[in-house]
DNA sequence: CGTGCCCTTGAAGATCTTCAAACGCAGTGG
DNA sequence: CCACTGCGTTTGAAGATCTTCAAGGGCACG
């Protein structure tokens, strides 16, 4: 248990919600806490389903899918190692409005529902980590809302890549390159379009040079190319 | 100061922010509160502005408008009374992002940061009550956010209308009124299209005896057609 | 009785989706 | 080793959907 907490606390220290504990809450957090292992593919949970649990992810990706009633899928977030999901329905209560699904092998903590609720008596300043983080959100959904209310679909892909590069961004030779298996799918559940407008995109700015494109693969030659579209910039060569 | 406590109390306790305070922390509500009118078209605040303070409508009713680099306007949501805003920006301190603007004459309770700093330290449940109003929009943003990115203006439109009928739907003969000023152009900004085509949806319904439109005015003849269309489902005639 | 604001409507065209067909790569199994 | 197969991808063509622009109507309010 011990070792687990010293293997843990380093991940819970960097994690926004567990952000300032000292080192009794540290341990208390992570005595509260179970583990789950995914493969790529797998779910943590989904949509619907209840009881609901908070996750920590440990490494891995995890794709947040939220599907109308038609069967069409929106992908919500993207979350990374060190990030939290399914906060808000532990802390409500209800069941998860999302499914999470793995992109690829995920190691997360969960944490159920009594454990949450200790973890919030116990520890005074969990309840205003806890609104930081849903505030956060909050300013990014909104934010997104306007993209997709007002943008064009190459805009926002345009912009969907730009964060991803930051979210999962590795440096290479040529440019950066989205570390993520997302497949011209993926891409379009992002931005609110077809596969088929995604992947007309990228080939356009492939030929123009911006990026390059493979199977599940996106490497962006140029960032500058991508924040020009983003902006509805005149570009050099059109 | 004693009279105007007793005046918002009643206003305080319907608001989910200060739901289940006891007397005493009622008054301390009260006591640090400013008040602040603002006629029609008026605004609270801009975006951008700093610093920023929480909001608690009263009476009236506010718009919250986001705005794109080229003037693209949104409106992210409407608030009526007894309904709290400004509560991200007041708790991070950052800017505002919206810019709050008054549909009609609204009076509103006004805490400047130092007081909900104030408030948050000495109420100890109000930390949880602004999560769970923090975690309703987060909710409410994902289910919209899906909406948009999935379905067809007409589907968005009804739901819209739909919404609009519960927020502020009053029951007249012939139907239910949505008792706000909302001009085409403002369902358009909710909706994530343009005014044009909100008009011609609203013609097409009112030739099939859905709603019935007029200048700043929309009045719902048949909930179950709006719904009809939303859902996307076959209706009778074609 | 104008004037401003909101609304409607048509026409043209941009944008995006849908559908069908086919390509190519990765992994599998013979 | 090769063929097979599945999956992700590409591309074209057709058409649905939506936006844009222009013109004009009508109502409210000064």
């Amino acid at each position: 248990m011990s070792m687990k907490g010293d293997v843990w606390s380093a991940a819970l220290a960097k994690c926004a919600l567990f952000a300032g504990l000292d080192e009794e809450e540290v341990l208390l957090v992570a005595s509260l806490a179970q583990e789950k292992r995914v493969r790529r593919k797998g779910v943590f949970f989904r949509e619907g389903d209840q009881p609901c649990a908070l996750h920590l992810l440990l490494a891995g990706e995890v794709a947040l899918k939220q599907a109308s009633i038609d069967g069409q899928e929106v992908i919500v977030r993207l979350v990374g190692p060190g990030e939290v999901f399914a906060l808000a329905s532990a802390l409500e209560g209800a069941a998860y409005p999302v499914t999470a699904e793995a992109l690829r092998a995920s190691h997360a903590l969960v944490w159920d529902q009594p454990a949450v609720q200790e973890l919030l008596r116990r520890i005074p300043g969990l309840c205003r980590n806890a609104m930081a983080v849903l505030l956060r959100r909050i300013r990014d959904l909104e934010q997104r809302f306007r993209e997709i209310a007002t943008e064009r679909v190459s805009q926002r892909l345009a912009r969907t890549l730009l964060r991803l590069a930051r979210h999962a961004g590795r440096k290479v030779e040529g440019g950066v390159l989205i570390d993520l298996p997302l497949s011209r799918e993926d891409l379009a559940q992002m931005t609110g379009t077809t596969l088929f407008t995604v992947s007309r995109c990228l080939a356009e700015w492939e030929r123009k040079g911006i990026v390059e494109a493979g199977r599940e693969k996106v490497l962006i030659r140029s960032t500058h190319g991508l924040v020009t579209v983003a902006e509805d910039l005149p570009s050099a060569d059109e």
